[in-house]
DNA sequence: GTCAAACTTCGATGACCGTCGTACGATGGG
DNA sequence: CCCATCGTACGACGGTCATCGAAGTTTGAC
């Protein structure tokens, strides 16, 4: 096994957000870690790294919030190195849901 | 007790939009028969008792979701004899989180 | 080749919430 | 009055999901 194999073995599956169902995007933005994380690549310039972004939750709860992002549609991932990157897929997902993530990261969290 | 005291009590508590933070907005909305809720008021051109939407669960259950949108901000209530009458609020909601509720309504359910 | 760093996977646990049936309350018509 | 209609209140139950720790995997650095 080669080891640009390997690293293919580590590409998780993407889905076309055209094909993801509303219900499954909202449940995955009704998280407030989940929607931290939107925000903080949001806010970001450069796509992010999983452990950069501050959750307040153990790793393996943080990969399972990556995890329900991905599959939604919201966010792309990578490897580079050991780290996983994370980019929002703002573009696609607007053409999907056209003014609801502009909506959802306008809305303040409190008041 | 008159007539109007009892109507009165019947009244319940409407929250200030401004006031309901977006995870209990979007905890409202993640709900798909909550969401029917929303889409038909919307639809209508007037206000809907309770009992004229379809929602295949029981009246006990949909009393429940009403309740919840109602502490969401997102519809008001009023008695006209038996009946409960739902009204969206729109522009109070729209005030509160600008276009969430269009891009919500925008959005396919499935695809 | 060894080791640390960065995530992942797995199973378990606990809390929350959507659901229901039943009993109850209020209203208006006959 | 009586009663049907419309909705509410209350427990109970069940499934789902966020959370964790521990063990595993992949990578790069030395």
């Amino acid at each position: 096994m080669t080891r640009t194999a390997q690293q293919g073995r580590r590409v998780a599956p993407h889905p076309d957000p055209r094909t993801v169902p509303l219900q499954q995007v909202l449940e995955a933005l009704v998280d407030p870690v989940r929607r931290r994380i939107v925000r903080a690549l949001d806010a970001a310039d450069e796509d992010l790294a999983c452990g950069v972004i501050e959750l307040s939750v153990s790793k393996s709860t943080a990969t399972h919030h990556f995890h329900v992002l991905r599959e939604a549609g919201l966010i792309r991932q990578y490897y580079v190195g050991t780290s996983r990157l994370n980019a929002l897929r703002r573009e696609e997902f607007e053409e999907s849901f056209p003014g609801l993530l502009d909506a959802l990261i306008a809305a303040p969290e409190h008041r």
